[in-house]
RNA sequence: GCCUCUUUAGCUUAGUGGUAAAGCAGCGGUUUCGUAAACCGCAGACGCCAGUUCGAUUCUGGCAAGAGGCUCCA
């Protein structure tokens, strides 16, 4: 059996369901999805989310009426008359004539659809219970936002109840991840109505695991050579017209009025344009060059409310942003040390992921700056890095920025959902703009190379995506806390908080300890650390008090035994400075 | 921005055309405790603005915020 045509048989079926209850509805485009299918429809009052159980009941009830798909030719006027009060068939139909295809016409039960086919043969042996109709939402008319909106309805379909089943408890096991309710119950980040949204408030512990990103991005740099960089949080439009930011992205810019003067400033979406800046503010000689700058600033976007979501959509942000300005033949050496850094970090962080070749969509060159001579060479010159360096990769059609190519590192988190994080860009464009120069061997003005990167993007969505990657339990170097020490009764506060000083004094790492002295039980305590998924609880009671030690429960692992307070100083900063997963 | 839906205390939830119940968290007290919840008490909420109504947390409309999608993502 082919799943994918069981999908999209199930999606005439769910067609066939939602005519018969509601005949009015006009049925429009209905494919196969990853995990199950979806069909779009124009309805004439509103459906929603209660009605799926009604329509869903409807599907089973039509299902053993679904014994067969039998596709029939027909000619366009045939067609045309059978689908005459459907204005969006006809232009389906319009788009078929126009390639010259034929038009076939799939009836199964009493329900006749436009398919060019791909249907399971018998659906009426499927296990009705194998599928279920999911959500329901929006969706433009051809993806197409100045069209009509339609009602989409979403259904899930798997082989086998079985299957769908797991599929639903993942669903779960997601949400119970989902880094906006983590962010909440570990009290890492909040929302406020009076700041806004998009714009999230970082409580103490959040913003220290928010700082442990960015040091380590920094430590990359550094590393590296590049070099940390302020620069304004708004800037002239000037700026963002030389670089074309202000023509492509003004409408998704914050403006800034000045009271005094007439000038346009804008809130800064990136830092590119204003590195640029930088590397101008002196005469470059070809032996200065790589100049490599790094900048951790926040940055500013108007996204549509629409697309804000937790810290995966902010219009508030960083990124670990470095751009590298350089000579043509240094590019391969600074692009695979970029590379470098960049897998070295994903390893760090316990990410897989896989390289995505962004290139120019060849039938939109309009939507991007540069001669085609340019990026024919910045295209084949990425690839050729990828090649040499033995790196597999699929391209992308349409995924490069305006400005030039990028090699983008998609990761993957714990439940397997990717994100786009690290990037590579090359730019020949952005440097000829700001007239950038340097002297040759020979003396004479050259134009360097702009690459653009980022090790984690940003900081923010990044955060998002570990606290969901661990379900809200850091690695120890990431933790807010490190750990708690836990007197057994109150007569031991003293005791704990003695402790917790010869515990940071004995190691060689700052360490993030927090005395838990308030009047509750031992167990509350246990309790309350194993919730705030607290990676060490260190208990103190008499018998610690003689022997100078620690009984030490790590979490998920329980108690773990004794140790001298020496011996955990130790291991703490062997486990912090190797930044182990 | 668009479509559908949601909004009761810090959190999770109950409930009603006559202003509301609980658990956890918080605060006060008692207890001084050895590996995932001691006991008693106190305080705390109907997102905002209009309309309908004798009366609105409940019905209607608008706004705001959020969710799932669509569109977009330098």
């Amino acid at each position: 059996m082919n799943l994918e045509h069981t999908r999209h048989s199930l999606s005439h079926l769910l067609a066939a369901a939602v005519l018969d209850l509601y005949p009015n509805a006009k049925p429009t485009l209905g494919p196969a999805i990853e995990t199950g299918f979806y069909y779009d429809f124009e309805f004439s009052s509103p459906v929603g989310e209660e009605d799926l159980k009604t329509i869903e009941a409807k599907m089973r009830e039509l299902l053993p009426t679904f014994k067969e798909f039998v596709g029939k030719e027909v000619s366009e006027q045939e067609a045309r008359e059978y689908f005459k009060d459907n204005p969006y068939k006809q232009e389906l139909m319009d788009g078929i004539v126009q390639d010259g295809s034929p038009i076939t016409l799939y009836t199964a039960g009493s329900f006749t659809d436009l398919c060019r086919g791909g249907h399971a043969e018998n659906l009426s042996t499927i296990d009705p219970e194998s599928f279920t109709l999911s959500h329901i939402s929006g969706a433009y008319w051809r993806g197409d936002e100045k069209n009509i909106m339609l009602t989409r309805i979403y259904g899930l379909a798997f082989e086998t109840k079985e299957n769908l089943q797991a599929h639903l408890t993942m669903i779960e096991e997601a949400k119970k991840r989902d880094h906006r309710k983590l962010g909440k119950d570990l009290g890492l980040f909040v929302f406020s109505d009076l700041i806004g949204p998009g714009l999230p408030v970082y409580a103490p512990k959040g913003t220290t695991v928010l700082r442990a990103i960015q040091g380590y991005s920094k430590e990359l740099r550094d590393a590296m050579g590049y070099q940390e960089v302020h620069t304004p949080q708004m800037n002239k439009a000037d700026l963002f017209k030389t670089s074309g930011h202000y023509e492509k992205y003004r409408e998704d810019m914050f403006r800034v009025h000045s009271n005094y003067t007439e000038e346009e400033y804008y809130l800064k979406p990136m830092n590119c344009p204003q590195h640029t800046q930088v590397y101008a503010s002196q005469t470059r000689s070809y032996r200065d060059l790589p100049v490599r700058i790094a900048d951790f600033a926040n940055l500013y976007r108007d996204e549509k409310p629409g697309e804000l979501s937790g810290l995966t959509r902010l219009r508030a942000f960083s990124q670990d942003d470095g751009h590298c300005f350089c000579r043509e033949d240094q590019i391969q050496e600074e692009f695979a040390k970029l590379l470098d850094s960049i897998r070295k970090a994903m390893e760090t962080y316990g990410m897989n992921y896989w390289i995505r070749l962004s290139l120019r969509d060849e039938e939109k060159k309009d939507q991007y700056l540069g001669e085609d001579a340019t990026w024919e060479k910045s295209q084949a010159l990425m690839k050729n890095l990828l090649k040499e360096q033995g790196i597999p990769y699929k391209e992308a059609l349409g995924e490069a920025a305006f400005y030039g190519p990028k090699m983008d590192l998609i990761a993957k988190d714990s439940l397997g959902r990717e994100w786009q994080l690290s990037t590579i860009q090359l730019d020949f464009t952005m440097p000829e703009r700001f007239n950038l120069e340097y002297v040759d061997e020979e003396g004479k003005r050259r134009t360097p190379i702009m690459i653009h990167s980022a090790i984690a993007g940003s900081a923010e969505r990044f955060l998002g995506v570990l606290i969901e990657h661990h379900a809200g339990a850091f690695p120890l170097w990431l933790s807010p806390e490190h750990a708690w020490i836990l007197p057994v009764s109150d007569k031991f506060n003293e005791l704990a908080h003695n402790a917790a000083k010869a515990l940071r004094e004995a190691s060689a790492t700052a360490l993030r300890v927090v005395v838990r002295d308030h009047s509750e039980t031992l167990g509350k305590k246990i309790r309350e650390g194993e919730q705030a998924k607290i990676p060490y609880l260190f208990i103190v009671g008499e018998k610690e008090e003689k022997e100078g030690t620690f009984a030490v429960r790590k979490r998920g692992k329980g108690d773990i035994g004794t140790m001298k307070i020496e011996a955990v100083a130790a291991f703490l900063h062997e486990e912090i400075k190797s930044r182990a997963s």
